[in-house]
DNA sequence: CATATATAATGAGTCAAGATCATTTTTCCT
DNA sequence: AGGAAAAATGATCTTGACTCATTATATATG
């Protein structure tokens, strides 16, 4: 008995090192994909970093790409809890929207080159994005996606447009947005551009004949009124 | 000045089959990065493809990623080519944007491995991307651009969203949408997602509070009315 | 504590593929 | 024809991912 847990204690301290080592090697691949994007980083290089040889890096991770989706996951981690975590006590859709705007483009804007390599389909295979990264990915979304469904059963968005058209919009926009402001750096407002954003999310790019008519419309609540005030008049006077 | 002129036509010649020769290389490279994406392409099959030694490819392109801008150059001009020869008889507005976002979906979808591929930012040099790479993509949207600008102009679309805007959220939703139908072969109809994107750029996502004075706000107003003229009528003739 | 056994780590070596360059072949002009 | 310039070749070099025989460390046992 004493025997068996000692031999277990010492079983788990062991693999807390294996552990620990294995974290000191997906930080250090974190910094180098970072620094040099998946294509310049040498495994040498993290394995330097993460103060081991060469060749134990490949008793952690099978290869290169393996080493990549381990720093993927641990992304994808962080992203998601605090995207789940920001918009918690957010009052409403608009602003969980614009949160979650926010937050994905200053990740992707500070992690790109990490970002960037992941998403490039030809990088992980069919199967991993059958399996990992398409998992990772769908989690992070999720978040998302609650936002949408809770906002279409409350009657705020429309119950006819694809979950997946909206988020494909949301998502692909501000990645394309990121884009457009590393461009041009200082020239473009991360929050102006988020508005913008919302704007047309929410009201069409389109300029609304609705809106038109609303405006006009309430003319129209006058030519009502007035209309209605007449047939009133009627009903009193039939009735009296 | 015969002789010059033989000369300049022997060159010319000599620089024809050069070209000849440039073009085998660029159209084998396109396909053997269609068919195994860029790092999966190997210089060797491209050479064999095109009938040179692997060393000659270099004779004509610097690197690998040099060949890959060649693809990419060919690619953006027959892209932009098409998408403008594509509206240009096209009516309206919306017409127009309905044919740009199916021409970007079906061209992304089948040439996905090179667009993809290029679209990578840590492949192509922040130099390039300053300059060949951004031109070749700013060549193509500014078919796009116009049809906005166009638009703008005759108030069909709102002035105060930046073009940026517009545009990042047009081909940013498309890219990831190509991707959403990838993900799902068979179950996403390209017809109908595309009617969906431009419903949501038309007239937002969001529920429109004007919309439902508007619209079934005028119509409801006249059933009602017509309903208190008739009950008007009905009780003057018996007040009657 | 000493020894044996299992586990972990190492880095020199292999291999594949991009890039180079001395050599050969082709073109073209006199 | 002959020679110079241009073009093409492929053996060779280089780099970096990955392997594996060897060494070191940790754990279990007498």
């Amino acid at each position: 008995m004493g025997a068996e847990r000692m031999a277990e204690a010492r079983t788990r301290t062991r693999r807390q090192r294996v552990e620990e080592k294995e974290q000191a090697i997906i930080a250090a691949a974190r910094e180098v994909f970072q620094e040099h994007g998946f294509d310049g980083a040498k495994v040498a290089e993290i394995a330097k970093l993460a103060g081991v040889a060469e060749g134990t890096v490949y008793l952690y991770f099978e290869n290169k790409n393996a080493l990549l989706l381990a720093v993927a996951v641990e992304f994808y981690g962080r992203l998601t809890r605090d995207a789940a975590d920001g918009i918690k006590d957010l009052p409403d859709t608009a602003a969980k929207l614009t949160f979650l705007a926010r937050h994905h483009m200053e990740r992707v804007a500070a992690e790109w080159p990490m970002l960037g390599i992941y998403m490039t389909p030809a990088k992980v295979s069919d199967e991993y994005r059958q399996t990992k990264e398409y998992q990772l990915n769908r989690t992070y979304v999720e978040v998302f996606d609650q936002v949408i469904r809770d906002a279409v059963n409350r009657s705020e968005i429309r119950a006819d447009l694809p979950l997946s058209v909206v988020r494909d919009l949301f998502y692909g926009g501000l990645e394309y947005g990121v884009r457009t402001m590393r461009m041009r750096p200082g020239k473009t407002d991360i929050d102006e551009t988020i508005a913008n954003f919302m704007q047309v999310l929410t009201a069409g790019m389109f300029v609304p004949p609705a809106e038109v008519e609303a405006n006009g419309g309430s003319d129209k609540m006058k030519v009502v009124l007035s209309r209605l005030e007449k047939i009133a008049g009627r009903l009193e006077t039939a009735a009296g």
